[in-house]
DNA sequence: CCTCAATGTAAATGACGCTTGACTAAATAT
DNA sequence: ATATTTAGTCAAGCGTCATTTACATTGAGG
């Protein structure tokens, strides 16, 4: 899976710290999401994706 | 997480193993997760609705 | 009654999501 | 020059996801 977290963030000016905070998880957890070192959990792809108010599909994709 | 897995396959008149042949998992992960045993990985959740045609949001949701 | 498909559950195991703590490196600022 | 912020990464550990194998229960049909 990719997704549009770094665009997304960028878009807000968000450090992975913010957005870490945010979703209640740790940086590392965010920077690994990022890097596509591996994929969310469903209810954290689910926080995500009302932190962003977009739907999962528009953030997360296949490869 | 809660999920509408049970309908959706009973709408099509599928088995728990029809519908986890269909995914490529196990009769016994297609069980679990209907019964809220646990969340279905990301990708997992995505071939699900690939499979239904319908959003992850659709078929998913929060307890 | 007997059989068989479908479902539910359990135990053991391996893989993955997420954590904390620590370290490096680049950019920005003081 | 030194300190701070940000991002990337590594390692160890914990709990959950997902697997296989196996056994019990239920309901429908012969």
């Amino acid at each position: 899976m990719k997704n549009r977290l770094k665009v997304l963030r960028a878009e807000r000016d968000w450090s992975q710290q913010d957005l870490a905070e945010r979703l209640e998880v740790s940086r590392q957890s965010v920077n690994a999401i990022e890097t596509g070192k591996y994929d969310p959990s469903l209810p954290l792809a689910f926080r995500i994706a009302d932190l962003f108010e977009m739907t999962i599909e528009q953030i997360f994709s296949r490869d």
